[in-house]
RNA sequence: GACUCAUUGGUCAAGUGGUUAAGACGCCACCCUCUCACGGUGGAAUCAGGGGUUCGACUCCCCUAUGGGUUACCA
């Protein structure tokens, strides 16, 4: 069989060789030592979840740790799934995060020297690489259809063997010239095949950065490389892509675990080094009980748009997933606390090979801790952004109260022991909701020990002492006073000894003063919040409690 | 079904043949305290099961179970 005859039949359109590719439009890239090239290669399919970030985090950090290259590539060799503006959806919500491309695929257009960066503009790379593969006698024109390849599987479902394009079963793997002739005069549609060496019983070894030592099975596949349009498969696209794209360290999920044999004999037939893989571990979520992987279709919650929706800090999401990324991230962050993220050392060792299940609570609680670091003004800057866009209602409020806002947002935040009260725009803007007129409503009760005429009484007491110069001792010695005066122990510890002496103590006062001005049971401290909504907010909204 | 990866408390996990099996989140109790937070102290809670190998196994091997993944001209 003369191979070359082949190619020439069946591309004689590709005049560019690959050592032209190779050499000449994608030379080697002059880094600096160690330096890890990465990629990003999403499907434009407009979702993009905290799995996909997830997995984009260990690109960046990869590549920007070591002096390296962050690049992206889209995927979109699946016409029928492609989706208008998700690129930008992409870009823009990586960045959000923190995450920054140096190439690749931009909103103005693609940067870099190794373009074009989406798949479907590459044909004729693939196609040259293809004719490569096929001269050489590793790869070969198939011409069954769809159905006949159904019929195939049905046959070998029912003699028991796996079902696949290989050995014996692979029709045209061996046409001779003069088939392929016929066939294409009868403009019949053609995919390339791989011409796979490997057996059923072969097994080989390799490495993986995450995984270590892997040991698999060999393929014996003959996998369709390109379509019948032309375009290549995730198989052949990426070995092509991710060689002439001098990628250095391929990071995909671990549903490719399976399709690395696939990869690996690609690579061995058309003579490249391959990548160091590292296949990270999914992302799970628990439902009914059990694990299960991400899925874009059942887990809207955990695409991107969620967290921004609620909005949830970029820096406190990325201090999140490290945690569950490399797990003496949380050990270095107690170490240094100061210290900017970017200054842990990332390593893939370090990395677990088993699922992570997403937990909410421990993103909550490490918000907590950053936003502690993030001054007032910032905060107040971010929420007004968040609510520009996902709580257009409230951002003008914020706006046009902006000194007193950042006031609330700094309430305790001073000293030792500063409060952590916030988390994420939702929350905070619920937590300095009752200072808005608009806003405010009581929502907690009185405590069991006091009824409506009593709170009355208290707060009329309240609003005839109250003082707005008072500081804030002066202010809650006024409260014990008129604890006393009505029956409650002016310290909670007499009141533990003596409860029958009292009807409660000043703790119970000062939580009916609390609901008249703030509306709940609990709150920051009081006198501060006063001090910030001044002296007629305060009066005004306890005359309207006893007057209601 | 076949192939494959995984399995330490509720969750994230340290651990690489000899440990009282770290730590964090969450939970509970107590302390601090006008409420809530914060902070402090303490507590409950883990090696999926069964066989080996070994003086000794969470650590190595095998089997089973459970969960994930692949099995496309999707990625």
């Amino acid at each position: 069989m003369d191979y070359k005859k082949l190619a020439e039949l069946l591309y004689p359109n590709i005049t560019k060789t690959i050592e032209y590719y190779e050499n000449e439009a994608y030379p080697k890239r002059k880094l600096p030592e160690g330096a890890k090239v990465t990629r990003l290669a999403p499907s434009p399919t407009g979702f993009i979840h905290l799995g996909n970030l997830y997995g984009a985090f260990v690109d960046e950090r990869l590549a920007h740790q070591s002096g390296g290259v962050f690049l992206l590539r889209i995927e979109d060799t699946d016409e029928k799934r492609k989706v208008e503006g998700s690129v930008e959806t992409i870009i823009t919500s990586l960045e959000f995060f923190g995450l920054k491309f140096d190439e690749g695929a931009g909103i103005e257009g693609e940067t870099g020297d190794y373009g074009p960066y989406f798949q479907s503009n590459r044909a004729e790379i693939y196609q040259c690489c293809a004719k490569y593969l096929v001269e050489i006698g590793r790869a070969y024109p198939c011409f069954c259809t769809e159905e006949e390849l159904e019929e195939l599987r049905k046959e070998q479902a029912k003699e028991n063997v796996n079902t696949g394009y290989y050995g014996k079963w692979a029709r045209d793997r061996n046409l001779s010239l003069e088939e392929v002739q016929q066939h294409l005069n009868n403009n019949e549609e053609f995919v390339i095949r791989f011409r796979s060496e490997g057996t059923e019983e072969g097994t080989f070894e390799i490495y993986d950065a995450i995984r270590g030592r892997l040991s698999n099975p060999v393929n014996y596949q003959d996998i369709v490389m390109l379509k019948t349009n032309g375009i290549p498969t995730y198989h052949f696209a990426h070995v092509v892509d991710d060689h002439l794209m001098g990628i250095t360290h391929v990071v995909r999920g671990e549903e490719w675990l399976s399709t690395l044999p696939i990869h690996y004999e690609i690579f061995k037939a058309i003579g490249w080094e391959t990548p160091v893989y590292c296949h990270t571990a999914h992302l799970m979520k628990m439902d009914d009980g059990a694990k299960r992987k991400l899925s874009k279709r059942k887990d809207p919650e955990l695409g991107l748009g969620y967290y921004r929706e609620l909005g949830y800090h970029p820096k406190a999401v990325r201090e999140y997933l490290l945690t569950i990324l490399n797990s003496n991230f949380e050990e270095w962050r107690m170490k240094n606390p100061d210290s900017p993220i970017d200054d842990f050392q990332f390593t893939l060792g370090k990395m677990s090979n088993s699922g992570a299940l997403f937990d909410l609570d421990k993103l909550n609680n490490i918000c907590k801790d950053v936003l502690l670091k993030i001054p007032a003004v910032e905060i107040y800057e971010f929420l007004l952004n968040w609510a520009n866009e996902y709580k257009k209602e409230a951002a003008g409020m914020l706006y046009s109260n902006k000194d007193e806002v950042i006031k609330l947002l700094s309430v305790g935040r001073e000293g030792k022991n500063p409060r952590k009260d916030l988390m994420y725009c939702e929350q905070i803007l619920d937590f300095i909701s009752y200072y808005f007129d608009e806003y405010f409503n009581i929502v907690d009760g009185y405590p069991e020990n006091i009824n409506d005429e009593e709170a009355k009484k208290l707060l009329q007491a309240y609003l005839k002492t109250y003082d707005h110069s008072d500081d804030q001792s002066q202010w809650f010695e006024k409260i014990r006073v008129i604890a006393s005066e009505n029956g409650y122990a002016a310290k909670p510890k007499d009141y533990k000894k003596n409860p029958d002496m009292y009807k409660g103590h000043v703790g119970d006062v000062s939580t009916v003063i609390r609901i008249a001005i703030i509306g709940r049971a609990s709150s920051p401290d009081v006198w501060e919040l006063q001090q910030i909504m001044g002296e007629e907010k305060v009066r005004r909204r306890i005359e309207n409690l006893i007057n209601n």
